[in-house]
Formats: C-alpha cells, structure tokens, sequence
DNA sequence: AACGTTGCCGGGAACGATTGCGTAAATAAA
DNA sequence: TTTATTTACGCAATCGTTCCCGGCAACGTT
C-alpha cells in the first residue's frame, strides 16, 4: 500500500494529493482483483476458487481462501446486485414505527430477513395516502426485490399497489390487507377478535355497547365490525349505527377520537361500554375519558386492540385484544421471501390468519362484577 | 417489448421460453440503454442527456427527456452505487426498535435520511454486545455509507467502533456516546436532567432517594447518576452506595429490575423514592411496585427518563424525564450525512446537546404536597 | 485556403463480481 | 504414438452508469 502509494506519488504527485484530499478513503475496497494480482492469478479463477467451484484445484483453493481471510476480503454486495438482480433488500411501509404493533411487527420482519441475508428498508405513510405513495415510488425505484405493506388508513385507491403487483413485484400485506389483491397476506382474526371482546363485555353486564374503528374502507375495520355486529346479534342485542364511528386517520389525530367519544356520549342513550377497534384509537379514547374524568369501567367501560406492554400498568388496567405482531412480521417475511426466491412465478397465494389474544383487565369489567381479572 | 420478443423467440425459442420461467420477469428495469436504442443514440448522449450536460444540444436534451419520461425511465440505483462506490444507505444499531425513545429517534432519522435521499437499514443489538458486533459486521460488509449508534448496555470493548472509524468509515453515536472515539454525538443534557428530577424529589419532600440505573460502563449511567449525586449533595443529602444500582441489561430483563428493586427495599432504611435512569428501567420499576402493592407515591415516589406517550395513562401517571428523540434522531441523522458527503475529512467533531424535558406529574408527588400536578 | 474553435456526439473503459466458452497441459484410452 | 478426455485455468462479456477521450462537422479567423 505504502509503496503502491509512493510510486504513484512520484508519477502524478498532483493528482493523487487531490484524490487523497477529495475521498476520505471511505472502507479501502479490497476486491477480487487484489487477490488475483497478489496470487498472480485471474479474477475468474479468484472468483471460481471463493466460491468453491470444481474446476479449480484443491491447491489454489487454498492458497485463495487463506489470502482472502488475511487481507478480510468481503464480496462487494452493490457489485453483486448489479450483476443478479436484485438488491436482497426489501421494502416495508407501515403507518408509523413509533406504534408498539408495528415496531413489534418490524423487530419480526427483521429478525427473519437478517436471517436470510435481507436488508429491510422501512418508511412510514402515517396514515396518508400521499406520503405512502411517495414512499412506494421511492422504494421501487431504489430497486428492493419486496414489499411488505400496511396499508395506510387514508388509501382508498390500490391500483398502484396492483400495477406494481402485476408488473411482477413480490408482495405481501400484513394487518391491513388488500382484498382486490392476490398475493400473500398475514392478518389476525379480526372478526373473531372483535367477537370475543364484545362478547366479554355482554356477558359482563354492558348493554350499550358502541364502537369506534379505524377508516371504512380498511380490511380490518371491516372485519372487526363484521364481529362485533355478529357478537351484538348473536345476544340478540340490536346493532345501532349511531354506535359505530370510523377514524378515518386511525385515531392518529386525537381530535377524531375526540370527536367519535363526543358522538357517542351525545347521544339520547349514551353507551355503557365502548369497543376501540385500533391501537391508537384504545389509547386515545381512553384518554379522552380520562380528561373528561369519566370512571372507567364505572361509568363506561373500556376494550380495545393495542400492543402496547403499558396498557397493564394504566389506571384501570386495560383490557385489550393483543395481535402476535412479531409473529406476523416473521410469517409476512417468510411469505415474501419464499416469493422473491420462487424460480417460477407463484399463483396460488395464501392467507395465513392467526389468532389474536384477549387479555382481559380491569376496564372491562362493570362495577357489579368487580373484579374479575382474567389474566 | 412484444416485437423484439418475438424475434428473440424466433431465434433462440427454448432459450427464451427457459428464461421467461426462470426470472419472475421483474421490475421491467428500462434502461438507458433501451432510450439508446430507440432514439439511434449512444448511451453516452443518453447519460449526458439525462444529466443536462453542456455538451449535448437543447433538441436531443428533449427527445431523450421525452422518452425517458415516457417510458418512466428511473437510474437504477445499484449501478450508480457500484460506480460512485456508495451505497445511500445508512445503518442504524439500536437496542430495540420496540422503544419508544428508539422507535421515536428512528423516525427522525428516517425522515432526513429520506429528504436526502438515503435508506437507512435497521439492526437491534437487544442490549446484546455479541449481536452489536455481528450487525456492525454485516452492515459494514453491506458496504453502508455511515453508520449512527446507540450503543449496547452489555458493551465494554469499544474497539471494533474505533477501528472502524480509524478506518474512515463515517459514525455518529446518539443517546449511549463512546467517549473514547472522537466523531459526533448527539446526546441530551443527561447529567441536568437526573439532577433536576432529584431536585424536584426533593423539593417535593422525599429524603431517602435511590436510583436504578443502566448498566455502569454506558455514558447515560455516568452522566444521569453524576447529576443524582449532585443534586444530592447540592442539598445537603449524604449519598448511599448501597442507593444505587444497576441494570447491566438496561431493564430489558425484568428479572434485573425485580433484583435492584429488592435490594433497595430490604435495606434497614428503606428508599422513599426511586430515580429510574432508563426507559425500561423506568416501566419496569414501577410495574414491580405495582406488583408487590406497594403505592406509588404514598409509599415510594417514582420518577424516570422515559420516551412512551403512555405513561401519562398509567395510575397514578408518571413523572418523567423525556428526551427529544425525534429530534435527536434528525440531528444524528443530519451530522452524519455532513461527514458523508464532505469532501475532505472531518477532523472537528461536535457534541450536540439537547435539553431533557421534565414532565411532573403524581408519580414523584408525596403525599402532604399533593395534588401538586405540573403539566 | 489553411488552421483553430466550438458544438455535439460516439467509443470504450471503468466500477466488482460471475460465468460461458476456449484452451493448454496432463492424463487416459486406443 | 495418436487420439480422446480430463483438469485447471484465462479471456471476455455482462449487469447499468458515468466519463475520459477522440472525432467530425461547421463555423470563424487569419
């Protein structure tokens, strides 16, 4: 290096102070060329001997890998990509990070894609159809081999998401699929989540029952909707619509839980108990009825989906329908990687649905049977 | 496309019909070279073209401009990576993107990492020195531009980080800073405050404070206990060794928690209040107190850094020590990006220092003050 | 008329790796 | 000995870009 150094020095003195000046000598590349001009050999044998072909003899083998080891030889992966591809990394968009069920869903995807040699590029929509877009655009122009999506609750409109799909892009949607699509999906039972929770709560004396969900068009609104309806009906509790209020930003905006709870507790007859259908919804409607100081569950009870670890240690405890979002992140993972690594195009998608998980707490339970705490 | 398949068919069927099986077909990567050859341009005018280059006349600049639009030509990133020998990604070693204080400063980093064009690749160390150095090798062999870290609770040996910053490979440490490595951090005025959580504990009326802290080795143990004792002695309170523990897992285990918890309560004197000096150490304490019954503040008064938006909720809410995370993830993100793209080396390195917030609530209150409630 | 400028563009070598093909030497088979 | 086969390696193309050269017109200058 040294030498190299000086005799290029003496050559082009100049020149090479500048360069020295201008590259802050980043991670010296040691390339295969190194190796084949240090062994006297040439990068294809180099390449063949790393790679542990046949065609090269135990000999040279040898003398390569022992080099390669000293000096800390690495394969250049941007070299490699150009060369395969494909990038071996892939691309997740989620509403936001900073939401235990995503970051948990995260620390999942990654955990399987480190496993198998994949980068995970995330970025956020925060719920807007604008942003996600963007970041669509971004990353299928930053060349990932897949896609793993939740989609934003503003999105009304799946055709780019579908263009992409058809176009050949490896995807799977996770918690908030899309139906119109047919690729891999990963969600919880929503219906039955939700079904169970508004059940727990019948059965716990409420009779009121409202709930507030996230955006309309969204899968999993939908479906906890559908269960909570079909838990009403199945009681022989009529549904009322006046009961059922959407987010139409997932309850990112306070001010539309504020506006939902509002609803409801306008209302002739005032709800009893309130069934939150999304994560930041649970938490921001408990904390509207916190500032308005209404008794959780004594004057109204409280349910809802979230992730969060702290909802055990809130005053009263908080009843939740808890999603296996790590496990969801390593399935979606798997899916997906199953799909990039395919060596001929998949057609028969499937749709893993697992099981959510009730926890139930104080804020659930009405004043009558306190307490009753299942853990 | 359908023409010139059809023509490759003809010559080479088999060939073809093998190929289209074998590749999933795709992001249809249109080239430059594709815009060449339909304009009867060479790739070089294209490139130039495309870069608004002098040497090319404002007609051709058009044409190409054009069709490139047209045919929604996008530069494929990982050649231009090979070629510039940068990749316009970052990397990231957190302990657990779970966190709310990561998860928060992981939002800030994305959010200029993306303005300027970079992905940035996640890894966690889970407070785990071995899976910190197998993410540092894997991010650094994945050819990254820069890296920004928080270091390890379990790390001592700093020195794969100096080498490889020795070797110029751009580092920003946030929040857990290496001392010892001279390059930019980002951290928050730790040692102010611990010191002034332990004033207000104080002035509030507790005497006998402890403090649980992060494993010993970290820059926010030194710091955060350095201000504890202070305001300690700045009040004339003798400071106890046997008052101060730590977690070498920061909290992460709630087992180390549990322990320091029980060897503060089974001393003769028993602590009044407890000073949590991380995240998890924070929650997990008062979840033990929780546990064991033993009411916060009436019994023991808590206070500690913590980033979650939850803890607002719990009973009774706690008082916290916040740290600007978003924030300090865009500095972070904003300092290495300087050292990235400059074009000499950085020899000057600075220490941003934010202020920590100090949000009072009834955790840190005794009971003759109370309700003291600052918001 | 001869020569220098300028404008505009193409050829081709990189970047770091893999791989199909060609081929020399060494060995085996005839 | 001649021919076939194997062994072990090198050449060169390729991936998509950029950029250093070099070239060729059409000018303008003397």
């Amino acid at each position: 290096m040294f030498t190299l150094l000086m005799s290029k020095l003496y050559l082009y003195p100049a020149c090479e102070l500048i360069n020295l000046r201008d590259c802050p000598m980043k991670f010296e590349a040691v390339t295969i060329k190194d190796i084949a001009k240090a062994l006297g050999l040439s990068t294809s044998t180099v390449s063949r001997a790393l790679r542990d072909s046949y065609e090269i003899s135990p000999e040279t083998k040898k003398l390569v890998l022992e080099y390669a080891e000293k000096i800390n030889y690495h394969p250049n992966p941007i070299a490699l990509s150009l060369r395969e591809r494909r990038s071996r990394s892939i691309g997740v968009i989620v509403a936001e990070i900073a939401n235990s069920f995503f970051s948990q869903a995260i620390d999942g995807i990654e955990s399987i894609a480190y496993k198998n040699g994949y980068n995970v590029i995330i970025s956020q929509s925060r719920e807007s159809f604008e942003r996600e877009q963007i970041h669509l655009n971004y990353l299928t122009s930053r060349s990932i081999d897949g896609l793993i999506v939740s989609v934003a609750s503003e999105t009304k409109d799946f055709r780019n998401f579908k263009d992409l799909h058809d176009k050949g892009m490896p995807i799977v949607f996770f918690d908030r699929v899309v139906t119109d699509i047919d690729t891999h999906k990963v969600t919880v039972d929503n219906y039955q989540g939700a079904y169970n929770a508004t059940r727990h709560l019948i059965e716990k004396g409420f009779k009121q029952i409202a709930a507030i969900a996230n955006s309309e068009v969204l899968s999993i609104s939908r479906e906890r909707v559908a269960g909570y309806k079909a838990a009403l009906a199945d009681q022989g509790i009529k549904e009322k619509d006046s009961f059922i209020r959407h987010c139409a930003h997932g309850g990112l905006i306070l001010s539309e839980v504020e506006e939902a709870v509002s609803g409801l507790l306008e209302q002739k007859t005032k709800p009893d108990a309130i069934l939150a259908l999304s994560d930041k919804i649970t938490t921001g409607c408990f904390r509207i009825l916190k500032s308005r100081e209404i008794a959780v569950p004594d004057e109204i009870g409280l349910i809802g989906f979230s992730n969060s670890d702290l909802t055990e240690l809130i005053g009263p405890p908080l009843s939740i329908i808890k999603q296996p979002a790590f496990e969801m992140g390593e399935i979606a993972t798997g899916l997906l990687l199953q799909l990039i690594e395919s060596k001929r195009p998949v057609t028969e998608f499937e749709t893993k649905t697992l099981a959510p998980q009730l926890i139930l707490r104080e804020s659930s339970v009405n004043k009558k049977d306190r307490p009753v705490i299942i853990r």
